[in-house]
DNA sequence: CGAAAAGCAAGAGCAGTGCTCACATTTACC
DNA sequence: GGTAAATGTGAGCACTGCTCTTGCTTTTCG
């Protein structure tokens, strides 16, 4: 407990998972490789695992830290606005979320793409999971507070209060029905649009995907949740 | 050319594919062992190599297959309406990708999921790509010609109205400035629900995701695409 | 201080992968 | 019926994750 172990300890890891995030940059998290790493760092593969449990474990890791990133960032977004300039923080909300999966494509479809079949996340990764979601939460119970009203109603569906009344005490939160289906709604959109982007199904249909996302936000935040 | 032989080469081909779609959906795409499937079949894994050129370009046969799946299912919902039933079609057509995408979740992963980096997708699964979109548009259109009104407007965002002029050419279609934004925001928003719904990130917040997609879905067509 | 304990790295080895290639066999067609 | 094309084989290459034994170094503590 020195610390001098700790530390180099500190810094074996933290390299380790540099080389992890570049090769999963250039080649995918499919074709991530423990041993390239080894030789990369000069080192058997074999010794690689004093510091990760399995190919696995290491991934893992790595999606807690970039559900962290991605919290830091939309938190930081949020907070360098005025509070009640909410037209002003939806959109710094929805740009740093644009802007974040494009800087760090691969850690955002490691997150919002494909999961890996019988894979279950830890529990270790429930909390970082929800710091960008209450960050959107928060900003809707504020403008329900001030009275911004959406555009958009519930529609007379069967059975949709029963389960908008479940939904507010799962997320603990008091947002009308109204409010509750445009913020899903507009999150949806938006991870839509950002996933489409990043994933290449637009290619051929934009030629400046930034102006339409920021049309669709403007949108989405000024019209649909009625943000004033 | 009797067919005798070629009649042998279909089968050994589905088979192929059969076993591969097994695995992908038990073990997820990046697992997807050639080996194995020539075990499943009782042969030689080199033989395999008569019927497919590599372990990509049978993902990549099977990417297409789904494309011309999603494709005849949202087809036939859509052609299962009256045409002028323009609300009823875009109930038919959303819910039927849902249920595809429920039914087919891992075909669904391949298509709208994290791309492999680097595998730039072949030209021949462009087409089969456009024919679920295409559905859609019409439907827009359609609903244009009879006078549907979207509930949202274009905002005064800069440059938008020249980039939509562009999206209209490459799409080939021609829709107003607001029909085309609400048009993309309830695309968005449909897949984006349905992703968050089959990639697990909504599981702590409905207890019944049928009923809030559909509510959703209601609102999107009635109001925001303003269907009639 | 010196010994015991703990941490770290190496390298061989196992079982798996995609893919190639020389070779053998089957078989549909002229 | 002979032949050429289609099909299957098995060894082999280079790679992967992971384990285990062996040896070395550093830390800890009596």
């Amino acid at each position: 407990m020195t610390g001098i172990r700790a530390q180099a300890r500190l810094e074996t890891t933290t390299e380790i998972k540099r080389l992890a995030r570049e090769q999963i940059a250039s080649k995918g998290a499919a074709n991530l490789s423990l041993r390239e790493i080894a030789r990369g760092m000069g080192v058997a593969s074999s010794a690689l695992y004093r510091y990760l449990a399995s190919r696995d474990q290491l991934l893992t890791v790595l999606i807690i830290e970039s559900y962290d990133d991605i919290g830091d960032t939309v938190e930081r977004a949020d907070a360098n606005c005025s509070r009640d300039d909410l037209t002003g923080r939806w959109r710094a909300v929805s740009q740093s979320l644009r802007n974040w999966a494009l800087t760090n494509p691969s850690d955002y479809g490691l997150i919002f793409g494909t999961p890996v079949p019988g894979y279950e996340a830890p529990i270790d990764t429930i909390a970082p999971a929800l710091r960008y979601t209450n960050v959107l939460l928060h900003l809707l119970a504020d403008a329900q507070v001030v009275g911004c009203k959406p555009l958009i109603t519930v529609p007379t569906t069967k059975g949709v209060s029963r389960e908008y009344k479940r939904v507010r005490a799962n997320l603990g939160i008091k947002l009308t029905d109204d409010m509750l289906l445009a913020g899903l709604a507009a999150w949806a959109a938006l991870f839509g649009a950002i996933s489409f982007e990043l994933f290449g199904h637009v290619d051929t249909v934009f030629t400046d995907p930034e102006t339409h996302f920021r049309a669709l936000t403007e949108m989405l935040g000024n019209q649909m949740l009625g943000m004033k």
